[in-house]
RNA sequence: GGAGAGGUGGCUGAGUGGCUGAAAGCGCUCCCCUGCUAAGGGAGUAUACGUUAAUAGCGUAUCGAGGGUUCGAAUCCCUCUCUCUCCGCCA
């Protein structure tokens, strides 16, 4: 959500940042709703502020019954018209209030202004792609090679997008989290978490995946309000709601292992193949929550938290700033993190690392107390993946292949594997 | 799932229709006094929105949430929700 006295008092600034998405946003029309809202407001405060002043009067002795009266008169009139004032406002301010939560949030001015992610822009890469002397396997052969991968039988159970994964590649894949999660508390400074992964809608509302993104989300039947996580920022982010930070507790660094859950539902055709793209997959998740003039440092250090991952693992990678037309709705300025993909000979989105700026925070109203001014500001809200399990398992899978289709287990992950060096 | 109890300010805890945005205590901040590692005195101390140059005033709202009764509700009524205790069930 965005400062509406920001959008009063700047609009063209606001327009033209809004504009560098591509998006049509009439402003005018909200500027305009927002105003008659404001001035109804007022007029009901007045109008309340009259009639309690004459309830008070009622009340006081020394009044005598002929004013009793009067006034009980006077204010059932006021009532009268307070009636149709507050319905008008109720329905102008709802109105308001849906079209805020559907405008998103402002770009950094560092963002590139672009079309789509053919825009994006490399800002440094990692690791060399291996050149293989035999002709590399995609995960998909080498998992229904081995027997260890089976998308059949994960379409028998729950349809398309679903995968199953057997033995090693089961233990590889559990091995990972555990491995990304030791790494981002014990050397990268997180609290780790454990978090429902089902919510409210107003936590989605929270972090900006409602209303507007419902069609991505699962939502489960039988329960007025719940749904399925899509990214463990939902219920990480949402730990701060309707708070007031001490400011000796930032910036909060946490970090939590858990699964999400995508419709996918603009991805017709995309990624069919593999496990690339799934309804299910599993993610550690990492946020951070800090002061304002802090966040931009705090994208860096999420960023490279990020990434040392995949230095630990020694995948190639590069990291992209996103285009402004490809920059999610809650972010002011995203990293991306590209993971090499042999298959593909393509880099491949494993992390994408996002600073919200006030964004989500005034959506859920998470403040702390700003020593300097002694006000409750918002903070600054980010998140990122540290990392996307599945496609990690994936890099891993094709990047470490051997000719015979195994796969050698990166030194940093057999402790965590039984010691083992082949799969 | 059944039965009961309860949700008041940073905390503890008063408050059953107007003088309560809310007693008192604790905590915290500032000031005064005190010559000693103590104590005492005074003032202040919620949030949001509107108005405004203003984080000054003023106004409105908020005592779990929503609705109702009433001139007027933290206080009465209804619905929901959450917490706690006991029983049942259960990983």
């Amino acid at each position: 959500m965005l400062d509406p006295k920001l959008i009063r008092s700047k609009t063209k600034k606001v327009a033209e940042n809004l504009a560098k998405r591509d998006n049509n946003f009439d402003l005018g029309v909200f500027l305009d709703l927002e105003e008659s809202s404001r001035k109804i407001q007022t007029e009901i405060e007045t109008l309340r502020s009259e009639k309690n002043k004459l309830s008070k009067q009622i009340g006081s002795s020394g009044l005598d019954e002929t004013s009793k009266q009067q006034n009980i008169e006077k204010v059932n009139k006021i009532n009268d018209s307070l009636k149709a004032s507050e319905s008008d406002f109720e329905k102008i301010s709802q109105e308001v209030k849906k079209l805020s939560l559907e405008l998103p949030n402002l770009l950094d001015e560092s963002v590139p202004k672009g079309k789509d992610e053919n825009d994006n822009l490399e800002i440094r890469n990692w690791g060399e792609p291996k050149e293989f002397n035999f002709e590399p396997k995609d995960h998909t052969e080498l998992g229904e090679k081995n027997g260890l991968i089976d998308f059949e039988s994960a379409s028998k159970i729950s349809g398309s997008r679903f995968a199953v994964m057997s033995n090693d590649y089961a233990l590889l894949h559990r091995a990972l989290i555990h491995f990304m999660l030791d790494v981002q508390t014990n050397e990268n400074g997180y609290i780790e978490h454990y978090v429902p992964s089902i919510v409210k809608s107003e936590s989605l509302v929270g972090t900006g995946q409602l209303p507007k993104f419902a069609e991505d989300q699962y939502k489960i039947e039988n329960e007025e309000d719940l749904y399925l996580i899509p990214t463990a920022e939902v219920p990480l982010t949402n730990l701060i709601r309707e708070s007031i930070i001490d400011p000796s507790q930032l910036p909060m660094k946490m970090a939590a292992h858990t699964p999400c859950y995508r419709q996918e539902a603009g991805s017709y055709g995309q990624d069919t193949r593999g496990m690339i793209r799934q309804h299910q997959f599993e993610k550690v998740e990492l946020v951070h929550i800090v002061k304002p003039e802090e966040s931009y440092d705090a994208l860096e250090e999420l960023t490279s938290n990020a990434e040392s991952i995949l230095v630990k693992l020694n995948l190639p990678y590069r990291v992209v700033v996103l285009c402004s037309s490809d920059t999610g709705f809650s972010a002011a300025k995203t990293y991306d993190i590209e993971v090499w993909i042999p298959s593909q000979e393509k880099y491949r989105e494993i992390s994408s690392c996002s600073n919200c700026e006030s964004f989500q925070a005034r959506r859920m109203k998470a403040r702390y107390k700003n020593e300097e001014n002694g006000q409750n500001d918002y903070v600054h809200t980010l998140n990122g993946s540290g990392l996307a399990v599945g496609r990690t398992f994936i890099a891993i899978l094709e990047n470490y292949q051997n000719e015979d289709g195994s796969v050698t287990v990166p030194e940093a992950l057999r402790k965590y594997m039984n010691n083992k060096e082949i799969i």
